[in-house]
RNA sequence: GUCCCGUUCGUCUAGAGGCCUAGGACACCGGGUUUUCAUCCCGGCAACAGGGGUUCGACUCCCCUACGGGAUGCCA
């Protein structure tokens, strides 16, 4: 058997696409699965809209999240010399001729079909002229004009075309430079591809790549189409819906396993099974199971899916992995005298290491933004609980959990009060809001200091 | 228009003719734990696009219609 290689053929006309992640994830997998080799081409042939800052940022981005290319990434706009030598292989065999029809001509001929109510394609009217090459030339398959044409893919089936619904497609445009298909047919076969995964929006470009294929007497490749990402209104994932690029998912904290994960069950499951990595994928997915339909990016999954593999953390990596957002807002993290107790609780406090980080906010800074709602239905009441709390706190010196714990209860129990009478307010005196860890827990973490220091800054803030 | 690909809960999906009273997950709603929040646990809501066949029997096979997507470039 042949070593399995596949590729993931970009264009360098915008940063990585999470589709693309996804269509470089499929190739990742299936080459690694079966021990073969998976490869990056950029296809740089489009000059107006390619940039090498894009091609930096698709390159970068696919390394950095782990589809790590087996090979050096080549560029189709270095190559011109082998597309051309190609080209002129298939005039040698017959399979080519030169054509003179102006854009003019062509856009007029398209319009005059389309009225007739035909399928606008050019009609070969060249074929048979026997045209020289000129400065106005450009250079056409001759498709075979009878027959069918099978594709074989791993996820449809057999899709047919008849050959006389393909029309001539140009190989060489009349600069002399050479198209997408004729390079992309090509370079497969120069860098020993045996298996095209792409997007869906490929599945009419292939009849066409396999005659170019035939014609230049290259073997038959094997094909999977997948389906395309959309976005809520079904159409395919864009701006409009969502963010797109892979960039803006990690910058507001999601784990590259958990959009490896989620993109990886848009259009593929395996049992009942909804967290997977990178390795799981390689020993399960299989090609063959992947969904026909296309799959609506749902951002409720993934931030459920990267909650999942937060917790999956040990408190190092996460760590780890939540040390640049709190950088980003100025809090070291390692400048807390308890950072593990206080990472532990509050590490599920929200999906993303985003919203962690700026939860974690209370614990690092001093400036505590108090939750207004929160100090009217808890603090208005010019009760003494506050003071009385901070009398009580002064006087544990053995500042645990279970001893913070039985000093409120007993509080509590002495004064007759309700829990939330007496717990709320230190907490919103603590983290401004009435959200925090177990109360004696939450104590316990800030320390006795700060504790106090804080309830007085409540009870000054509630005076003003 | 023409060709191609699709169509199971709101979303991702299971389902290869009887296992389906159509299963799971997310979301949502309710309950429990935490006398806060989050986590966690339990429960609930909710779908085979429509119509014809084939068959003893169809979510599963065939046809038609509808709807959605893609392709129809000297873009990739």
């Amino acid at each position: 058997m042949k070593k399995v290689v596949t590729r993931f053929a970009p264009s360098p006309t915008g940063t990585l696409h999470i589709g693309g992640v996804r269509t470089a994830l499929f190739n990742y997998v299936y080459a690694k699965q079966n021990d073969g080799l998976f490869l990056v081409r950029i296809e740089d042939t489009d000059r107006e809209r390619s940039t090498k800052e894009y091609e930096k940022n698709i390159l970068d981005n696919l390394t950095s999240i782990g589809l790590i290319p087996d090979k050096k990434p080549i560029n189709q706009s270095e190559r011109n010399e082998i597309y051309i030598k190609a080209a002129e292989k298939i005039i040698e065999s017959g399979n080519a001729y030169w054509c003179d029809c102006s854009p003019n001509e062509l856009d007029q001929m398209r319009k005059e079909q389309i009225a007739a109510g035909k399928k606008p394609m050019y009609d070969g009217r060249s074929r048979y002229l026997g045209l020289d090459r000129n400065e106005k030339t450009v250079l056409r398959l001759a498709t075979p004009e009878e027959g069918d044409i099978v594709v074989k893919d791993l996820i449809r089936g057999e899709i047919a075309f008849k050959n006389s619904e393909l029309d001539d497609l140009i190989l060489l445009r009349s600069d002399g430079t050479p198209t997408y298909h004729l390079c992309n047919v090509v370079d497969d076969f120069e860098q020993g591809v045996t298996t095209v995964i792409r997007g869906e929006d490929h599945i009419s470009n292939t009849p066409r790549q396999i005659h170019i294929q035939n014609a230049l007497g290259y073997p038959q490749l094997e094909y999977a189409h997948l389906p395309l990402v959309l976005g809520t209104d079904k159409k395919r994932l864009s701006k409009r819906h969502a963010a797109t690029n892979l960039e803006e998912y990690r910058s507001q904290g999601y784990l590259d396993s958990a959009i490896i994960n989620t993109l990886a069950r848009l259009g593929w499951s395996k049992g009942d099974n909804e967290v997977f990595y990178l390795n799981d994928l390689i020993k399960d997915f299989n090609i063959k199971e992947v969904q026909k339909a296309g799959a609506i990016f749902d951002l409720t999954k993934l931030e459920w899916v990267n909650s999942q593999h937060l917790s999956n953390l040990s408190i190092d990596e996460f760590k780890q992995h939540i040390e640049p957002f709190l950088s980003k807002i100025d809090i070291d993290i390692e400048n807390h005298s308890n950072v593990n107790l206080l990472i532990n609780s509050m590490r599920s406090s929200e999906n993303t290491l985003e919203g962690i980080a700026k939860s974690l906010i209370p614990y690092y800074k001093d400036e505590l933004d108090y939750d207004k709602k929160a100090i009217s239905k808890f603090c208005s009441d010019n009760s003494t609980i506050l003071d009385d709390i901070k009398d009580l706190l002064l006087n544990i010196d053995n500042w645990t959990e279970d001893n913070l714990d039985d000093a409120l209860k007993s509080y509590q129990t002495e004064k007759n009060l309700p829990v939330p009478k007496v717990n709320q307010p230190i907490r919103i005196a603590l983290t401004g809001s009435t959200k925090s860890p177990s109360l004696g827990l939450t104590l316990s973490i800030f320390g006795k200091g700060l504790s106090i220091k804080r309830i007085e800054d409540l009870i000054t803030h509630l005076n003003q």
